[in-house]
Order: structure tokens, then C-alpha cells, then sequence
DNA sequence: TTGCTTGTTGGACGATCGTATAACAACTGT
DNA sequence: ACAGTTGTTATACGATCGTCCAACAAGCAA
């Protein structure tokens, strides 16, 4: 039988990464409440101490976990952007899809963001980086609604609408899975979309 | 000084009532992460041990709790409806308007919903609680489109559309209060309304 | 009054929590 | 080869957790 290596230093960034998914894991399988400090060095392999050496606290690291996943998720609809060609609208459809669909509409997704949303009423600095998150999605989502002639004027309420709507169902989804399904929570958000363009574009 | 009694015998339903409103006090408060039976207890000014009397632990004084909350919210909503007359667009709108003003968007709600959604995955009974309360606030919201002129077959998707609309409206106004306003959820809701209904008039 | 039921107390119990810390192992530069 | 730096372990500590339980007080029936 092979000795494991009682004792295996990393690389500081690899580790921090390491612990975040652990993290993530941990959060997926026992909820908020099982999450401890304890848990995610057991998950990751690690001893229990190793967790306040490169995260101030359990909070910490919730946040750098959240800020990973919005950046995995971010970096999805990049790729399904990117592979929808040029046209406005199939941009937009592109997103919406993209946003029902693995990696984003995870259920293990789920604990990590309202592990997280816990924290914002409490914790200013979380607050701060959900309200930067939250902006850098609607300005991203402004963009694409502009390409599809949505007037200036109704540039920002759109864009909320359309963030609402889809966390909307995206949250239902994952609470409730036989409420109904991602392919009926993408058609909806795609009939959303054409009663605003073409509200948009009769009403201006 | 009157002696304060240090021994009241209540009625059980008004004790049980005063856990749960203790409960809901306690998640505003300090979030679900300081939401123990002890700070409950105190809150309520009531000893520990009588928690574990009338619930079977804390999970399920969270999901008596959110139970209140939701039939508060309900009541809130008949409320405004009560109010609307009989005009079905008007009774839509009251609709909408009364989700995003007090007490329903009241941003002490949001921990004992977040502290009930990270119940909902781990816990059956919990989750189908949830599913619930969900399809009784579809359904309400069903009539109220179907008196809109929503054509039958549109009926189920609109509703859960609507539904997520408000929804995400509502969690983004409580964790980010600063991004906007509950004046404009009110508006972006029913400029959504709007295009929901002339689409459906049109296209059938 | 007397006895019985039950809401209520207050503390004990073991488990687990987050954090701090001393000892140890691996790498780096000399 | 050797000393210094630092990632890592293992454990200990006090606090707090949920739950349990024997004692007590209040109301009710007889």
C-alpha cells in the first residue's frame, strides 16, 4: 500500500483554489447550515487550521466562492455569446438559453448563492460586492438589449427587467424542479423578449 | 418597580404565535446564521427549553415562521385587491403594486425567506411546502390573467413569468436597495404587463 | 381543599463551532 | 550542508450549539 503524503505543500494559489471548490462542494451537498470550517478541510483534504490561513474567516471564504462561481457563470454566457454570431437578437436568445442550461442552471449552484445572499444584509463588504456583481450583469445585459434597438430611454428598466426575470426563474427552477421545466423557463424568457422589442419598437 | 412574572402561563396558540413572530424578529435582526433557539427564547422572553415544546426543532419554527410570512403576504394581497374593484387590469396592477410596498417589501422578510430557501433542497416536507405555496400564488395569479383577456392556452406560462418577474424584482430590491427603486419594480412590472397583454391579444 | 394535568423553567449534557498556536515539513537562498 | 522562510498539521481552547430532563407553578376537576 502506497503512503499517502501525509504532508503535500501547494502552490498558494492552487490551494486557495482547491478550498473554494471544496467549498462550493460542501455547500451543494450539506446546505448553509452543514457548511463549517471543519467540513470543507475534510472535503478538501486538509487540515483544519490550513482554512484561516488563506481566508480571514467562513464568510471569506462563502464570498470568494460566490465571486467563482458568478465568474464561471460569466464566463458561460461569454462562450455562448461568442458562438452566436453577430445577429442582436440571436445574441440575446443565446444568453437567455445559456442561462437555463449546465453550468448556470446547476442546482448545486443554489446553496452558494443563498449561503451568500445571507450574508449581504449583514456584511457591508458583501454587500458592496453583490451590488458590483449585480451592476457588471445589467450593463452586460444593456449592451445586448441596445444591439437589438431597445430605445436608450428604456435601456436601464429593461435590463432589470430582463435580470429579474431570468434570476426569477432560475430560482424557481432550482426550488421548486417539477414546477416546471428549463425548456419552459428559456421559452418564456424568449416571449418576454419579443413583447419587449416590439413593444420597444412600436412604442418609439 | 412591579415585579415582572417570571412565570406566565399563555394560551398555546398565542405562545406558539409569539415564538414565530420572536423567530421572524431574530432572522431580520441577525440573519440565519445568528438565529439559534436561544436568541429566539430570549427574544421572546421565554425560556430555551420551551422551543423544543411546541416545534420540533429549529427548522421547523423557520418553516412555521415563513408560513406566517406567507399568509401575511397573502392577506396583504387580498387586501390590495379588495381594494382594486372589480376592473381586471386595475386588480392586476394592485396586484403589483402591493408586492412592492409594505409589509410585503419589507426588506426584513428577506432572511426568513433566505433562511427557509436553504432549507428547501436538504428537507422533503420542506420542499414540497414550498411547492405549495408556490402553486397557490400561481394559481391566484392565474385568475387574475385569465380576467385579463390572457388566452388559456398562454394562462400557465405568463403566470409563471409574472411570477418570476415580481419575484426578481423583489430579491434584487431587497439586496440591493440602492440599484433601484420599489417605485421603479413597480414600473418595470407593469410595463411588462402591459406587453404581456396586447402579445397575447394580438397574436391569438 | 386535594390531586392531576400541563405549560414552563433553568440548567446539564455532549457535540460542534471558529479560532489560535506550537511543532513540523518542505522549499529557497546561500 | 545549513539556516531561514513559510505552508501545513494537529491539537487545544472557550464559546455556543440543539436537545433533554427533573423540578416547579398554574389552572382544572372532583
Amino acid at each position: 500500500m502506497s503512503n499517502a503524503p501525509a504532508f503535500t505543500r501547494a502552490e498558494p494559489d492552487a490551494r486557495r483554489q482547491s478550498l473554494i471548490e471544496a467549498c462550493a462542494r460542501v455547500l451543494a451537498r450539506a446546505g448553509a447550515a452543514g457548511t463549517s470550517v471543519r467540513a470543507i478541510a475534510l472535503e478538501a483534504g486538509v487540515s483544519p487550521g490550513l482554512v484561516g490561513h488563506y481566508f480571514a474567516g467562513i464568510d471569506a471564504l462563502v464570498a470568494a466562492t460566490y465571486g467563482q462561481v458568478e465568474a464561471k457563470v460569466s464566463a458561460a454566457l461569454d462562450s455562448a455569446l461568442a458562438q452566436a454570431g453577430t445577429a442582436p437578437r440571436a445574441r440575446l436568445d443565446a444568453y437567455v438559453t445559456a442561462s437555463f442550461a449546465p453550468p448556470i442552471a446547476s442546482g448545486e449552484l443554489l446553496a452558494t448563492w443563498i449561503a451568500f445572499w445571507s450574508l449581504v444584509r449583514s456584511r457591508p463588504d458583501i454587500a458592496r460586492q453583490h451590488d458590483e456583481q449585480y451592476a457588471r450583469f445589467r450593463a452586460r445585459l444593456e449592451a445586448l438589449l441596445a444591439a437589438c434597438g431597445i430605445a436608450p430611454a428604456r435601456l436601464r428598466h429593461t435590463a432589470i427587467a430582463v435580470t429579474a426575470l431570468v434570476d426569477g426563474l432560475w430560482l424557481e427552477l432550482s426550488l421548486s424542479p417539477g414546477a416546471f421545466s428549463a425548456a419552459e423557463a428559456c421559452a418564456i424568457a424568449r416571449a418576454q423578449l419579443d413583447a419587449l422589442i416590439s413593444t420597444s419598437r412600436s412604442a418609439y
